[in-house]
DNA sequence: CCACGTACTACACTCGGCGTAGTATCGTAC
DNA sequence: GTACGATACTACGCCGAGTGTAGTACGTGG
């Protein structure tokens, strides 16, 4: 566990938000992700994210250069990471509202 | 699955933000999530999140009316729902901003 | 007194998260 | 030229959270 509350965000969010960047290889997935969250993605839940993310078509496999396998984002990546990313954001300013009204009540 | 991309928030996230509201019984949390976030949860989701969260002290029962379970939120699960949700928002401008300077580029 | 909404318990299944181990390749230094 | 570490990924297996279903019990209105 990353943090005592289970997990504010899934691997899968994470890996798509690093690809909305532009096109990158799973080893620098999970250096972008360490750098701009701090979360160190083990191999087996990265390319597990990397594998379901694929299939559902929000991302796709680009030639592979050398041992490198890059991704892309689609569109319909992009879609669904704009579309989650808003709920998410309204999900966690509504705990945020909350805890301040309740502070101010209190 | 409530969205194609898997979860943008954790069940333990959404009971912990409606109990920032004030303390309520289970069936209420259900019904507050529903409302504020159109996330029907199931029972086995509701009270399987709500024991975990009892167990790690973020939120503590209140005695029981007729057969009603009150939960309070705890100062430890305020701090942790204020941390959280801080950084899920993080992370969903991160995804937000990465999309529009990929779009302003492209 | 029976049907319906409330409120919760118990249970079982499945899939994702996560760690470990293993493999292969590249650079670099000796 | 080979030994070593960093890079990059595959394969595998366990555990726990998420989820649905079934069941129980209480209250209320007709």
């Amino acid at each position: 566990m990353t943090d005592d509350l289970g997990r504010w965000a899934d691997p899968s969010m994470l890996v798509l938000a690093s690809l909305a960047d532009g096109p990158k290889h799973g080893y620098a997935i999970t250096r972008d992700v360490a750098d701009q969250v701090g979360v160190q993605l083990g191999p087996g839940t990265l390319y597990g994210a990397i594998g379901r993310l694929e299939e559902r078509g929000f991302i796709e496999a680009l030639p592979p250069e050398q041992r490198r396998r890059p991704y892309r984002i689609t569109a319909a990546g992009a879609r669904e990471l704009a579309h989650a990313a808003a709920r998410m954001r309204d999900v966690a300013n509504l705990g945020l509202t909350r805890l301040a009204a309740a502070r101010a009540t209190a």
